[in-house]
DNA sequence: GCGTTTATTTGACTTTTGTCAAAAGTTCTA
DNA sequence: TAGAACTTTTGACAAAAGTCAAATAAACGC
């Protein structure tokens, strides 16, 4: 737990007495590859910490599975849409590697910032570090061939390429697995 | 400025001194269609919210403005990425009907969060709001046909359609304006 | 109200990407 | 280590969307 709160203590200086909160409040849960961890159609409690593992969220859409995002060490992942509004979501996050997790519940976590309202500093920068994630993606996504999305991806998450099957990146580039296959095949 | 006011108290009572700070800092700023509010290669410093018109974002891809978005009244809007990180950016924001804007420095922002951390608060709920926004429309580019997301846009955005040009529009969705012009006439 | 500028639509054609089906390559396990 | 199960590649063809150019249509200034 050190390295998710050393993560967090390079955001702002934590109290002893939030330290211990959090402490005492975050659960260790350890994960198969292949274990539905969040499934839609349900309220998402949890948000995770990935202290170690590999994780994606996906949806389904004219039948078909598409990822919406890829979560390695330490990042965070949850049904973002669920978690923050607390109803009911459409994303599915799946175990792609055996993990290592650490989680708390929104229940939980509201207390820690109600108890400790300059908490909600971390929370306000680390949303808006994820937002910007997603923003960079929205460019990616909005006008580019396959291939330019493609070069993109290598270029900027290179592990992705690495870890993840073929046909979940072509999904989350917005493409088909057959176009990836042979954008790759080109080079 | 009690409109803003009252957006933030919704989120939480917002104390005397906090109200007084806000009031303080923030400045009104009246802007005419066409003036381009914020430029790419530049750091933004400002975060406006807009009190009366319309606004949006845009940059540029293979030689082509592209649409990130739109902005209407009770928005907030910003070059997000550079005001973010205080970088220098990749977005224009151009004021596409004359506009009422009150805005805010990023230095001042940051005083009131330094002189009331639990306006952090109101800072990470909002963040979340805009990140949510955002999530809906990278579901929306990934892997829908232009007709799909054209209808889908009617259904959630109406005033888009109803203000913005259609080239505009055709960006947003990621499609070009020929392609949309003829979904259109289908219907 | 008229001409100019700007925005939208339409047509013909090209390119990109998707789809379906089958083959080849990998990985896992019993 | 052989076979099953899964993943990736390849081929042939179809569909969707882009491009360029020209014609309308709408909005704006004088």
């Amino acid at each position: 737990m050190e390295k998710l709160l050393l993560i967090l203590g390079q955001l702002m200086p934590l109290s002893t007495e939030l330290r211990e909160d959090l402490i005492a409040k975050i659960f260790i849960r350890k994960v198969k590859k292949g274990v539905i961890l969040i499934s839609e159609g349900k309220i998402c409690h949890q948000l995770f910490f990935i202290k170690k593992g590999f994780l994606r969220g996906f949806h389904y859409q004219n039948g078909k599975e598409i990822t919406s995002w890829f979560g390695f060490e330490n990042d965070f992942a949850t049904s973002t849409h669920s978690f923050f509004s607390q109803k009911t979501g459409y994303e599915n996050v799946e175990v792609i590697e055996d993990s290592i997790l650490y989680g708390i519940t929104y229940e939980d976590l509201n207390k820690v910032y109600y108890r400790h309202p300059e908490f909600n500093y971390v929370g306000r920068l680390l949303t808006e570090k994820y937002y910007l994630d997603v923003l960079e993606r929205t460019l990616c996504l909005q006008f580019q061939t396959a291939k330019q999305s493609y070069e993109q991806l290598i270029a900027t998450h290179p592990q992705i390429l690495k870890r993840a099957y073929l046909g979940h990146i072509a999904s989350y580039l917005g493409i088909s697995q057959e176009t990836l296959s042979r954008i790759r095949a080109k080079k």
